[in-house]
Order: C-alpha cells, then structure tokens, then sequence
DNA sequence: GTGAAAGCGCTAACAC
DNA sequence: GTGTTAGCGCTTTCAC
C-alpha cells in the first residue's frame, strides 16, 4: 500500500518508487528527490510482514530461555547478541519457564516461520519437542546434550561438560583437606543434576572418601528448596568442611540460611556452579560453564545452517572453568 | 501456498481447506478429515507473515529493556509476560543496552509493525527517541515520567516516585538513630538519580542534618563504578553508620568491597533499591518499586489503546514500599 | 531508464 | 455447503 500511496502522490511508477525505496536498482536524482519527501511526508516504514513473506527470511532468531530471571543465562545471552549482531541477525527472546507447553509453542513459532531458526536451552529435551523439532525441518541449536541425535537432523547442540566440571570443584575442596564435602544437587531424575552429581562421586571414590546419602541434597536447581533443604540438613549437626552448590540459585538458598542464621562466609569452604555476579561480588569461588562461549558456538552452529552452509548434525563440547576466590 | 497445495493434494477447493484449517464456517466431517491428514503430511503450520500482513495485527508487545542482566527488572518482565498472557499476546524482549540507537532500531521495528504496541523502558527519554516514537502514532507505554508528554500522544507512561521512595528509606535510617549516612546514588544528570538524591536532601534538611557532598558517592548505577568510589570513600576513615545504595547493582558493589576486606553485614545499617534477589537472600533491607505493578500497568495501559478503548494520553504513578528486613 | 504485473500465503467477501 | 477471487505490501522479472 505504502509504496503505491507514494507512487499516486507523485505520479511516478511504482517500480520506480521501489527502486528508489530499496535502493537496488537505477532511479534518477530527480525523482530519487520527490520520492524521499513523499515517503518522509507520510512516515513511510517498509512493512515487514510482506517483505518477509515475499523474501522467506525473517532475520531473526528465536531464543528460548528456561528461566530469564536466571543470572546463569545473562552471559549466554549476551554471547548470542553479540554473535548475532555481527550477522545482522537479532535474538527474539521467549521465556519458556520449564514449560515444555512453551517449548511446543516456540517450536510452533519456527514452524509459522517467525524467525529463520532457533535456539533452545531446555533440560528436558524428551520425545516430545525433538520430535516437533524434527517435523519443522527447519535450522535449530540446542544446548545440551540430547542422546538420540542423529546425523541427519536438523539441529546441532552445544554441551558443557558437566561431570567434568563437578570433578573439578570437588578436586578443589579435597585438595584443601575437606573431608566432610555437602552437595547441594538438584533432583537426580534431572541429566544433567545426575552429571554433577556423578562428577562428586567420582572424586570421592577415587580419593577413599565414603559417599554419604545424607550429604547429597536435592535442592531441586532452586533458591527455595534449597534454603530448606541446607536447613533441614544443618538441624543435624553433622560436621561440614565444604559446601558445594550445583547452581547459584542454590547456592543463594544457603547464603539466605547462612544470614538468617548469623554464620560467615568462612565457617566452612564454599563452592558454587555458574559464575554470576552473586558468587562474584560475594567473593565465592565458582565454576565457569563457559556460558558466553556456549552462545557464540550456538550462533555459529546455527547461521552455518541458515546459510545453508552445513546439513549435517555437529555436536560441541565445552570445558569448564573454576574461578578459585576467596572461599 | 500450503492452503494450495492441500487443495491440490485432496481435490478439495482452496475455501473449504482453508475453512476447515481455519475453523471458521462450515466443512463437512469428511472432508475435514481428509484435510487434515493431508496438512499432517505437509506438515502444515500457517505462515504468520501472511497473516499478519493480511490481519494487520501481530499478537505481540514488542518490549525493550535497558540491561536484560540487570535483576531489577525480572519483576517487571515477569509481570508483563503474565498479563500479556491473559490476552493471548506475547512480550518479544529486545534488550537496548542503554543505547539510543537500539531503542531507535526498536521504535523502527514497530513502524515496520512488528508488533501492535510497544513498553519501552528508559531513562534517557529526548527529543530523538519521543519525536520517533510520536511518529509511529503506534500504541505505547514508557516506564518512567516524561515531562513534554501531550494529551495526544500515542504513548502512555507509568512511573513509581522515586523521591518518596528514597524519603521512605532515608527516614528509616534516620528514625533508628544514624546520622553519617552515605549515599551512593547515580549521575545527578540522570533524572532518576537526580530524584533520588533529592528525597535524601528532604529528609536530612527536616531532621536537622547537614548534607555533606562527601557523603553523596557517583556509583553511575553500575557495579564496578559504585565499588570503586565506595572503596575511595573508605580510604577517607570518616564515620558512617548508614549506607544506603540507589540500586543494587551499586548494592553489589558495595558488597564486593565488604567481602574483599572482610567488612560485615552488621557493620553500619545498609539498604538499596529494587529488592531483587541479591538483598533478599542477604537479608537486606530493600525498597521495592513496584516493578511488577509497573509491568502490569503498563500492559493494561497499551491494551487499551491497541484494542482502540482509549486514545487519550494517561499516566500512572505508583508509590514503593520499604521491605525491612535484618539490616 | 521506466513501467506493468506476477506472486509470496492468508483471509474474507461474495457468488453460486 | 462450496467455490472463486481480490487484496494485504513487498520484491523481482520481464517488456518496452
């Protein structure tokens, strides 16, 4: 509508107009003139609608985030902003809150082609978004390790190395003479709480530590649960040394216990996952799960195929990195 | 093109399989049978450009947030989202970064009718970003006081008092006996800063207390700038009994500094603003800003204009509330 | 150099 | 009840 309303008011061919518009294509200094007033006059914008639906590109990307109010994912998406930015690509950011309902509808939203691909951090990857993934046939990344994947798939991930990484921070507490290490773990029916948790075991086993069902916590990955769960814990009165957190949101359910209760930051060693600003600016060593690098692989994995660079499913693996302060 | 090629896959004419996919008028059981395991086999999913291009309406919020990192405002996004949800739309979250140019390519993407409305958070509202969005003449709530705003505009605020809420705070500290309290507020060019700073001077100046500018630190509302002149302001040995943070990025600041020089929570009185997370889980008195009614607000504000029930200019004020907590 | 027109996929009005 | 078709605004091909 817009490009024939400037065509009317100043009698020059449509073509024309859209030549000048769009800048591909000649249109004479003249006319170029009379057009950009005209389209100046009535605050002409190219609708978008139609140029996607003539162009079959979006130049979005569809992102979906468990939990935005995570600081665990604020590097991520940080990573794929500026990962995208390069491309001249934006990120659409869906809060999905572990709704696999969500999830569906994200998916659904590839599906109507609301972006050209999608990147999807989910700890539930199961049959039922893998396979509506699958039927979209369109460029996805997921950010975690999904067993099934087949080669011919139609998406990528991109995987930090959880037990690796749990082996790391538990290292750390035995090297420093504890003995007495709490975990504060998610639920184990959870992968990759069921990681961290193996990496915990290893260490102990392979150091003669005896592995204690009572000094494994399910703190459910939430600030609440965990709260309650280090409470219930500490009415006991059994000797700690250590305490590990598998994320910061845990790890913020213990600090709130810890000030509720009066009881300092070095009344044991502590250990977090995730890096935020929490551990951060609490000066709380913590394990870097290299969630920048995540995003930036993700971006990459994922415009190879939009670019229809790639077809064929590629997996990254990540290593992290413990950031030893003064806890 | 999919509606086609159904039809021609089924015989059917293009009205009814669009009927029968639709929903809307009648096709008989047979044939809508037939229908859809055809669109099962395709795959089909609607194309939302088209739609969108044929409905002139999207279903979606655009909302552009200065620093999706900052905690302040997951209560704000959170309660956006839900009462978006209530009216079947969606929030498309575009982080600004405090850039003007972002929220420009924002107010662009809504001329482009991305989205039916926009919530725009920013502190830095001028002549650029009010005169684009003037121009749009597209539905939009800004989460903050914007002087110039005339009874026609097409955009709508909502804004919480800020000198009320820094008087709230301040008196708090003043009522429990302290009478060196330290503020670190924002640059005093910034409006909300400078409001906040103000609501300090009130409350001093009626108790009597002189206000001393070496008690007034620029933390430019960042962590890293608080954390250094809280650390210069401590070289100076002057007394202090009450801290009081502008936000709780500063708050973060401050308290990197405390755990760095194993300084405690109990060592002066301390409280911020925003009442995120961080101060809840540290025990710390924190003033809240509503940003959750502000969210909510602002969406109900904007529906009434995209659904046409309001074309007149209105704005909302909104009055924090001190959480007292161990500090 | 400029102009006419097809077609992206959908919705809905209208004709039968 | 079912079918035909115009048109949303844009891009691009092709003809002049």
């Amino acid at each position: 509508m817009s490009i024939k309303l400037i065509s009317e008011m100043t009698g020059i061919s449509y073509a024309t107009v859209a030549r000048a518009l769009s800048g591909n294509g000649y249109c004479s200094k003249e006319k170029r003139d009379i057009i950009a007033k005209a389209a100046e006059e009535i605050h002409y914008h190219p609708n978008l609608s139609a140029r996607t639906l003539r162009n079959n590109r979006t130049e979005k990307v569809l992102l979906g985030i468990p939990d935005i109010c995570n600081a665990f994912y604020f590097r991520m998406i940080e990573g794929i902003t500026e990962e995208l930015d390069k491309v001249g690509y934006y990120p659409i950011i869906f809060n999905t809150r572990h709704l696999l309902d969500k999830e569906l509808k994200l998916i659904d939203l590839l599906s109507q082609r609301y972006a050209d691909g999608l990147i999807l951090v989910s700890f539930n990857f199961t049959e039922a978004n893998i396979d509506a993934l699958r039927r979209t046939n369109l460029p996805a990344v997921l950010t975690n390790r999904y067993e099934g994947i087949r080669e011919d798939d139609n998406f990528d991930f991109v995987y930090s190395d959880h037990v690796a990484g749990m082996e790391q921070v538990t290292s750390f507490m035995v090297e420093k003479g504890c003995k007495n290490i709490l975990l504060v773990a998610g639920n184990e029916n959870e992968q990759t709480s069921a990681e961290r948790v193996q990496g915990y075991k290893n260490v102990l086993q392979q150091h003669n530590i005896p592995v204690r069902d009572e000094y494994i916590l399910n703190g459910e990955f939430r600030t609440e649960p965990a709260h309650d769960a280090f409470a219930a814990f500490m009415q006991k009165g059994l000797p700690v040394d250590a305490v590990i957190t598998a994320n910061e949101l845990m790890f913020m359910g213990v600090m709130r216990y810890m000030t509720e209760h009066g009881i300092d930051l070095d009344a044991f060693r502590i250990a977090s996952f995730d890096n935020t600003d929490f551990s951060r600016n609490l000066n709380v060593t913590s394990l870097d799960l290299k969630q920048d690098e995540i995003g930036r692989s993700a971006v990459r994995l994922l415009m190879e195929r939009i670019e229809g660079r790639r077809v064929k499913s590629e997996q990254v693996y990540l290593m992290p990195e413990l950031i030893v302060r003064k806890t």
